[in-house]
DNA sequence: GTACCGGTTGAAGTCGACTTTAAGTCAAGG
DNA sequence: CCTTGACTTAAAGTCGACTTCAACCGGTAC
């Protein structure tokens, strides 16, 4: 397989697939002239690829796991801990969720005026103030990215709205009957 | 208050103050000598710019609705399409955190042997397999960042992982009644 | 045999939200 | 009056995962 249709079974365009080669993350077999050869089973670690991302490994954690060999060796520890993340996340995110289902459906014309939202904001001033200032120059990882926007932020936030509301419903089409 | 008071304050760094100022969030009310003086009430904006941000908000989209007067002026249907879009995240989420916590705990010593992990896989790299490729050029913007690793990566997975999953168990409080 | 298409390379650019740096300003304290 | 140190500025750097660019190479169809 070249690396065309490589991207076309896969998704994975040409110039991240040479990207990902250059990371380590996938190898070509050979080459016919200049181009590069790929094995069919470079298909199987690419999903293993794209599935790491999307539990919100980086690259380089990745490549951790997938080191030496073609399996995955998994680093379980670090799974666990993503696990973790991603539940608090979700915590999180469903109280947002929750908020801004609020903050649109809210009869208040100015927000300011919502003794809810302005709970939320209550909590998220009072929270941020002379709390732990960011050390500043913390890397900002790309899984950091992934978080970022709630660490240091609304710590509590999650937590205090979350008790007053209904909890995780899915209510995937219609709104609340 | 200066500048360094309010970062104080807010747990928003004075270099960020600035930036937010340059970009239009935060006006400062005058100067002493070259030193900006911030009003108290531009610690309510800033928590309204935190809480924006950990909705997914990117910046843009924060300083429109705070545009022209300090009460924010909130576009409900974004809000409504955030928070639509949070809740299909948290759904995704939530599939991945039980992905990964099957993946942490599976007994498999090599997952490409777990039937539940291989299915993973497997309908990753089906759904990727030829389907719509991303339109090369999308401008990636920071909330798509906060959404990316999923968009086109898993369209499918979360929703077939998620059916045979308890669905969102929040074991903090209490559950569903 | 040669045009052409689709690959190749390294380097540079992109995105957002900042941080860092270098060079300068200035109010307050001694 | 002069030092100090916290501020000021514009510009450049950072982070990760790519994409885009410019310049080039070479198998294949004609």
């Amino acid at each position: 397989m070249d690396i065309s249709e490589v991207a076309e079974r896969t998704g994975v365009s040409p110039s991240a697939l040479r990207y990902y080669e250059k990371r380590g993350l996938i190898t070509s077999v050979g080459r016919s002239g200049a181009r590069r050869i790929f094995a069919p089973d470079v298909q199987e670690r690419l999903a293993l690829i794209a599935l790491g991302q999307s539990a919100g490994l980086s690259l380089d954690e990745i490549a951790q796991m997938l080191l030496s060999d073609g399996r995955p060796r998994v680093d379980r520890a670090l799974l666990s801990r993503r696990a973790d993340e991603l539940d608090a996340r979700i915590h999180q995110l469903t109280a947002m969720r929750d908020g801004l289902r609020h903050a649109a459906d809210c009869s208040a014309e100015d927000h300011m005026e919502c003794p809810k939202f302005l709970r939320l904001l209550g909590i998220e001033a009072s929270r941020r103030a002379g709390q732990r200032r960011q050390p500043r120059n913390l890397p900002v990882s790309q899984n950091e990215g992934l978080r970022r926007s709630l660490d240091g932020v609304l710590p509590m936030l999650a937590d205090s709205v979350v008790e007053d509301v209904p909890d995780y419903a899915p209510q995937k089409g219609a709104n609340s009957p």
